[in-house]
DNA sequence: CGGGAGAATTAGCCGACACTAAACCCCTGT
DNA sequence: ACAGGGGTTTAGTGTCGGCTAATTCTCCCG
């Protein structure tokens, strides 16, 4: 009812008086659409270079004019710095709202994961439509509940209340050095099959293992756990998926 | 990213085949105005009579044309019965639409208090955002964690997973005559006020009192409680808001 | 250095939903 | 029995965020 009139509020929020701030803090709310283009934007900028229109509208799956457009719009509302023809990059404020949505996310799947019971190839599409509805505090109520985590259930950072991320440099799994001894922190898929099947190989974050063998010519890379010695065969495509943080040689 | 997909996809579901069929099972997802717009038609048309479109307007806090409008198309998706200047109904299908949006709606909100920490009285927005977007698998889930409850904070039943509500008679804490012996099943208002204080008065769900006294031309009922035996006066316009199971004389 | 191919943008639309203003219906009170 | 008046609906708009078709820009390659 509330969450009703507020929506509408929101929606014919045009007729504001808009003084001259180009676009100071305020909170007007971003629409789910807004938050899905800062959050691929995000994604696709990763260093410094901007992301392009064709990138977004593939990864948002809608067409490059609905890109061009919204970019203009993210733009004029201060969140986007753009070059026409060129691209788009975050500006301050852009990338925090990016990083706020990216919390809730990350926050959610991990909730869903440890306290009910989903799976971790199923949490991201519920994760995708709740970020956009859930409240700071209940995200800060569940990250509590989960002790604060640093790390998704994929091993991604969750950005902090303030807005701060870690980064860290890994290694894929495919270019590690044989003898290396690593600890995988994250797997960069989404994709539920190779999930499931990482999952049921034992290939999740935290896992400690070291390169024991890797084949020339995309070959697949063999790993041992430390924990229990077991040794497992990774193929290539896999391999590139499983993010390490450099161990001793 | 996939929820993007879908939401785009039903957006544009104009051009479907749309074949003979009225308005089959189908589940192409109400858009959020919809199950309000269900939800409120359901609240307003309690027993028999129709919800009029004045009602609905002024519990969405929308002007009435854009009620009209919206009655207009829920008629012709099979969701409502209409009769033009005389108010809408739902049909069964409507019915369990709003069903499944309440039982959302409810699952929420206890679980927001059970295992989040929320007050009762601050569940009912969160929830009213949520309901839209959790998918019924995660509502079943929760409802397992909460050991699939059959009230809401507020005393409200949840309607089950294959849409049906329990209704009980309960009469008003205002209107129980003296002497009767009650269980107080629900609370019927959200207003956060309110609700702190009959919390703060220990006048929750569940509670076992008995009428011990009531004034006269509108004046307070007094209620002792059978666990302590204290004694607790309210006045009229909070004894209305708390429905009763009857017990002895 | 000029063509093009491919990316980006503009033009023109559409549908969902909201709004205001104006027209309409129905019921009630005199 | 009919005149008001309140409730409802229609008419006409606006915004958000999509789409396709057509146009424009860039940049690389011959």
């Amino acid at each position: 009812m509330n969450a009703q009139a507020n929506r509408r509020r929101q929606t014919r929020r045009s007729q504001a008086p808009a003084r001259r701030d180009p676009a100071p803090p305020s909170l007007p709310a971003l629409s789910r659409s807004v938050e899905d283009y800062l959050k691929a934007v995000y994604h696709l900028s990763d260093q410094g270079a901007a992301a392009t229109t064709k990138d977004i509208a593939l990864r948002l799956v809608v067409a490059a004019p609905s890109v061009s457009m919204m970019l203009k719009r993210l733009s004029a509302l201060g969140l986007v710095q753009r070059v026409p023809y060129q691209g788009a990059q975050l500006t301050r404020e852009g990338r925090q709202a990016a990083l706020r949505t990216i919390r809730r996310h990350r926050v959610l799947e991990l909730y869903l994961t440890r306290h009910l019971g989903f799976a971790w190839d199923t949490v991201h599409d519920e994760a995708e439509r709740l970020e956009h509805a859930v409240s700071d505090l209940l995200i800060d109520r569940m990250a509590a509940a989960l002790d604060n985590p640093r790390y998704d259930p994929h091993g991604d950072p969750i950005p902090t209340a303030d807005g701060t991320i870690e980064s860290a440099d890994l290694v894929s799994l495919a270019t590690a050095p044989v003898g290396m001894e690593l600890e995988l922190r994250q797997v960069t898929t989404q994709d539920p099959e190779r999930l499931r099947f990482l999952a049921e190989h034992g290939l999740v974050p935290g896992l400690h293992l070291a390169i024991a063998d890797r084949q020339p010519f995309g070959g697949p890379t063999t790993v041992r756990f430390q924990r229990t010695g077991a040794v497992q065969v990774v193929g290539m495509e896999l391999a590139q998926l499983l993010m390490c943080l450099g161990g001793a040689a």
